[in-house]
DNA sequence: GACCAGGCACATC
DNA sequence: GATGTGCATGGT
């Protein structure tokens, strides 16, 4: 047993430091900011969250009472804003509906049948119900994305064809399950992963390469 | 101008 | 069950 993911976070902590995530004021703008991220980069985020501050609209009821045309024109900069517009109103209702859009009223829930829950609103995947649950909610669930998945697969230490909840099961077994910790090593691996170039299969000298055998520190850079 | 970004649902075979 | 496609803005 190596516990390469353990190391990873040790090695990834160490050198850079807590990363003080979800970027965002309250779980609400977190969990709005679950929906605008998908497939998009934050900087696009940031703009469509300020504008809907700006509005005073990081509100649950707020924002299913204006109407979609008016929500669609603050999140634009966000990207696919007419299908986000549709996720958000949806997981909003949801939320108002069935817990009286009450934060702490999903805190007290049992936890995997509020996943369940969520994965069963339309627009809300295996990413982004436990980003909310992780972030905003404060529940140990290991977040898992695109970087998660092409860092360990890139390095050789998970195969390339395994699946969201295959790898999130990988790295969890390594790992106490608390909060603060998948907290940590989903950000640096989002922080670290933007150094990871998207095509190769393999890649000699992405930020992790020389990790293992030395035990070195590597710069992050462009592979 | 091409490529990419912290996904997801749906169509088609 | 696997594979392909639409969704869209803004930065490099």
């Amino acid at each position: 047993m190596t516990f390469i993911t353990h190391k990873v976070f040790r090695h990834l902590l160490d050198k850079l430091g807590p990363q003080h995530w979800w970027p965002g004021e309250s779980p609400l703008e977190v969990i709005i900011g679950a929906i605008l991220v998908q497939n998009t980069a934050w900087k696009n985020v940031e703009q469509a969250i300020e504008n809907l501050r700006d509005a005073d609209l990081i509100h649950a009821d707020r924002l299913l009472e204006i109407s979609s045309e008016d929500l669609a024109e603050l999140i634009r900069p966000a990207g696919y804003y007419r299908l986000k517009t549709k996720r958000l109103r949806s997981l909003l209702k949801f939320m108002v509906e069935e817990y009286d859009g009450s934060i702490a009223a999903m805190q007290a829930a049992d936890r995997h049948r509020l996943r369940r829950q969520l994965l069963a609103v339309k627009g809300v995947g295996p990413e982004t119900a436990d980003s909310i649950l992780l972030y905003a909610l404060e529940q140990p669930f290991l977040v898992v994305d695109t970087y998660t998945h092409r860092i360990f697969s890139r390095h050789g230490w998970v195969g390339y064809d395994i699946d969201y909840h295959q790898l999130q099961g990988h790295l969890t077994s390594e790992l106490p399950e608390e909060v603060a910790i998948y907290n940590e090593l989903h950000a640096l691996l989002v922080r670290v992963g933007h150094h990871y170039c998207r095509k190769q299969p393999r890649c000699e000298s992405c930020p992790l390469q020389e990790m293992l055998p030395g035990g070195r520190v590597v710069e992050p850079d462009d592979c």
